[in-house]
DNA sequence: CAAAAGTATACTTAATCAATAGACTATATA
DNA sequence: TATATAGTCTATTGATTAAGTATACTTTTG
């Protein structure tokens, strides 16, 4: 029932990504950066940058000077989303799956139980997941900033 | 972000056990014939009940007419506490386990973004999980059933 | 005693995860 | 145009876990 670190890694230079184009619309940032700051494999955030890129989700820039950043906005890129890229599914078990549905081999799912229960905990991650993008993510870190009183 | 096999086969024998327990108080029910109902392979079966009546959640009578029975009523165990046993705390990410927490390493925890929002996701699985007991699951069943007019 | 049923370990096989390595390509700029 | 920088691509490794098998044992009932 947990997100796997490929997952979580992801999630975290996401937001890393998505924090800096907020700051500044131009700015690229580097694997060697991202990494350093969030105490990720250099090698291992390189194949997870560059899948995300494959899928649509951030471009890149080669050579000197270069970087990655989001292809899209902030606002318009969940954490449901970016999560399905590399960990696949959110859900507890197949059968209760939207994106990949499987049967799963009970005599009638309309009234199996364990279904019936873990639709409800899918349709709970997922109400959040797909409705929390990189902006609201950031919005939550500023509030909690301020009630810090940090800068 | 998905169950274990072994979860969910947990999960299907314990809801087959509150049931039998449900209409007759003294039943016991066989591995072979849950294994039977549920597709489950017998031998793996067999590992997964033995761990759950070591954990206290079962009983067992040795011998013919034997079979393993709920150690608590149905209303007593909820699935989140089924879930724990085999697959571990239930938590998206471990710095916001409540079981076992482990710090993630990033530099202020109360100003993580990742953190924030799976804090909400563990909150809304275990508000699910941690509240449903077997009686509710039994209970869900029987209400599905009576909508489509069966026995 | 024999059959039924659970108990207990040990083992296997495959898949996935996490990480590492190394060679290659594109870009800016001195 | 040479060189340093930064991403690209593919392969491999080692560890862990998932999922399932195998085998020998103990307890209980008839």
């Amino acid at each position: 029932m947990r997100l796997s670190k490929r997952g979580e890694y992801e999630l975290r230079a996401m937001i890393i990504l998505a924090n800096a184009i907020t700051e500044n619309p131009d700015a690229v940032v580097q694997i060697k950066e991202i990494s350093q700051r969030e105490q990720i494999p250099a090698k291992f955030l390189e194949q997870i940058l560059l899948t995300l890129k494959n899928s649509g989700l951030l471009h890149s820039k080669m050579g000197i000077g270069g970087g990655y950043y989001l292809a899209k906005g902030p606002d318009e890129i969940t954490l449901g989303h970016i999560i399905r890229v590399l960990d696949g599914p959110i859900a507890p078990i197949n059968c209760v799956s939207q994106m990949s549905y499987e049967p799963c081999g009970c005599p009638d799912e309309r009234t199996c139980g364990l279904r019936l229960v873990m639709h409800d905990v899918r349709e709970a991650m997922t109400g959040i997941l797909d409705h929390t993008t990189l902006a609201d993510v950031n919005g939550r870190v500023e509030a909690a900033r301020a009630l810090l009183g940090e800068s």
